[in-house]
RNA sequence: GGCGCCGUAGCUCAAUUGGUUAGAGUACUGGACUGUCGAUCCAGUGGUUGCGGGUUCGAGUCCCGUCGGCGUCGCCA
């Protein structure tokens, strides 16, 4: 070892030893006649002082060469600062290296992005990205990652301890047409054929379980060639699970115990088991929304009924036509939105897909009032007020159109109200589970069904007589588990009954032959005694991001990539040389 | 693919209604300084205003296109 210390454990039991540091210099102070620098490495910051007469005339003139970011090994000895001179914002502010040596291990350019750099003078997020190895010097980007070994450490200890066994599965797997875009891989040794990456490890797991390995877990790398949001990658790792011999509520119980003793170890929250639960419909009917924010209320009213009793033509053609009339009751709402504000809400809602915006405030006097309040009897109002619990100073939202319309309208103002007016403090975590998804969506334009999951899902068993009557209505064994209204893991009980499957597949337009062809290994294997199992698949990256209370899914990653799914830093993805492409029997057409 | 925001010195930002030679802080270079910790003081270097076109007497500013970054809708079983 080139040192004897790390520049952070230094503290007042340390003075009169003699100890030899490496790291980078922080900043420096030149003072003429001796000059400080600030030594970092991993572990902390610490002061070295180039003083007389601890440090001699030839060490203070090589000290004058140090810069930003240069790499330097410096032997002193510990000494306490002097009376008035400690540094209380450092852990090593109690005492300093006096350099008797210094060493210069390595230069630095001058850094375009400065790992000391107040938050305010943040360079821009694709320099960071481009310069990444000066970026995760950065402290906070060093916080972040360690969180994440802790939390990834936390997991895998808690499963082992569970019982539970890790198996790595294929990276080069077989592609499937449902769900997201693969990333392809082309087979040299097959031209024209191509390998895809997981979407996750799905149907590995349930060989696994097949194959009698009753608890499996995995930290699994996913592959989703989809177009980013702030908490979304291309490659992104889960915490993949399967379990035999279970149903819903030991896969979710089992999560339960992670989630407490993860939020207490990283949060120092003491949670309530069991973890709070809503099915699906609650949560569409309540807020709109499949991962509800449930850090603050601001629940959707059904005003459905009440709508076609007033003369606005907006509201009676809805309900007429099928539709819903629904509101949230914005809390001393016209404080927060004027006249203006209410516009701007209007523009917001027409960018995603609706009309336009029907409000109401609720006067001094308690009654009602908008543009839209003449089309309104005033018994009529008074019923909105009482139904929406209208007192003065409330603003209301409606939603009037078809239910996903208002489910998605009420749920985006929902969000952006609640973080607008503070009605949660940021700081809070809330944990809880979504249950009881609908197995299928119809295709408005083909009447087709689709898998809301994915076609192994288990139905409840009360609801498998609807898979031939009503499938809309079929409810399956599928839980999420939401945090802070972010989808926070997923999972789901598998089908081990062949008749339903095929009932599923056929429900899917899947016929036999089809369904052979495409995961034939599986259908196999569930005729070789498949034990009823089920699993769930967490998302690391936002776990990370949740507990480390950060916005950006890039932050919780060392080397992620852009928008556009390239990396800044390598330039991927990039051309490949003709001979590569000719052995793998490509060619390019761009 | 649609919509929106952003792009000015190495970095973070400013630049009035379209108007003189595009400024400041920081970094960098040189100098001064024996206790600083965002050190201080003096001086200096540093610009294809992302790129291309257009409007105009005149464009960092307005228009069109394009590239890049970000957010969002579609998409993400």
């Amino acid at each position: 070892m080139l040192r004897t210390h790390t520049c952070g454990e230094l503290d007042k039991t340390h003075v009169g030893d003699t100890v030899t540091l490496c790291g980078w210099v922080d900043s420096y102070r030149d003072h003429g006649g001796g000059l400080f620098v600030d030594l970092r490495d991993r572990y902390g910051l610490v002061q070295v002082a180039f003083n007389p007469p601890d440090t001699s005339p030839v060490e203070i003139e090589a000290s004058k060469q140090l810069r930003a970011e240069y790499v330097i090994k410096v032997t002193g000895r510990v000494a306490e600062r002097p009376p008035g001179k400690a540094n209380p914002n450092l852990t090593t502010g109690d005492i300093e290296v006096r350099a008797t040596q210094l060493e210069l291990l390595n230069k630095s350019k001058t850094p375009p992005v400065s790992p000391s750099a107040a938050k305010q003078d943040l360079p821009g997020e694709d320099l960071r990205l481009e310069h990444r190895y000066l970026d995760l010097r950065r402290p906070e980007m060093q916080r972040v990652l360690m969180l994440r070994d802790r939390i990834v450490k936390g997991m895998r200890d808690y499963f082992a301890e569970h019982d539970f066994i890790d198996v790595e599965t294929p990276c080069l797997g077989r592609s499937t047409p449902e769900g997201a875009r693969d990333y392809l891989v082309p087979s040299r040794v097959h031209p024209g054929n191509f390998y895809a990456l997981p979407q996750s490890p799905q149907l590995y797991k349930q060989i696994l379980m097949i194959a009698g390995y009753d608890r499996y877990v995995q930290v699994a790398r996913c592959f989703r060639d989809e177009d980013l949001r702030a908490d979304r990658q291309p490659e992104f790792t889960q915490l993949d699970l399967e379990m035999s011999f279970v149903d819903a509520d030991d896969v979710i119980g089992e999560i339960d115990g992670l989630c407490q003793k993860l939020a207490k170890e990283e949060l120092g929250l003491d949670l309530q088991l069991p973890l709070p639960r809503m099915t699906y419909d609650e949560a569409m009917r309540r807020f709109g929304h499949d991962a509800p924010d449930l850090r603050f209320g601001l629940e959707i009213i059904d005003c459905t009924d009440l709508a076609p009793k007033s003369d606005f033509g907006v509201f009676k053609n809805v309900v007429a036509g099928g539709g819903f009339v629904r509101a949230i009751n914005v809390k001393k709402g016209t404080e927060q939105y004027s006249r203006r504000g209410i516009d701007g809400l209007t523009e917001f809602v027409q960018g995603l897909g609706a009309k336009g915006l029907a409000w109401f405030r609720c006067e001094e006097d308690g009654k009602l009032g908008s543009t839209i309040a003449k089309f309104f009897s005033d018994e009529v109002l008074a019923e909105f007020a009482e139904r929406l619990g209208a007192e003065a100073g409330d603003l209301i939202l409606f939603s009037a159109a078809d239910w996903d319309m208002t489910c998605k309208v009420l749920h985006a103002l929902r969000t952006k109200v609640g973080r607008e007016m503070k009605l949660y403090d940021p700081q809070a975590m809330h944990f809880s589970w979504v249950v009881e998804f609908p197995m299928f969506a119809q295709d408005e334009e083909t009447g087709h069904w689709a898998a809301m999951h994915h076609p192994f899902t288990a139905p409840l068993d009360e609801h498998v007589p609807l898979l031939e009557t009503d499938p809309g209505k079929c409810r399956a064994k599928a839980y999420d588990l939401v945090i802070n209204g972010s989808e926070a893991g997923g999972g789901t009980i598998r089908i081990h009954d062949a008749a339903v499957q095929s009932q599923v597949f056929s429900l899917l337009g899947i016929d036999a032959a089809t369904a052979d062809d495409r995961f034939g290994f599986l259908l196999h294997a569930l005729q070789y005694g498949a034990p009823p199992h089920g699993g769930i698949a967490l998302g690391i990256d936002r776990w990370v991001m949740l507990f480390g209370r950060l916005d950006s899914i890039r932050d919780c990653i060392a080397f992620p990539k852009t928008q556009k799914a390239t990396d800044l830093m390598t330039e991927a993805p990039g051309e490949v040389d003709a001979r590569q492409l000719k052995e793998l029997s490509l060619k390019i057409n761009v």
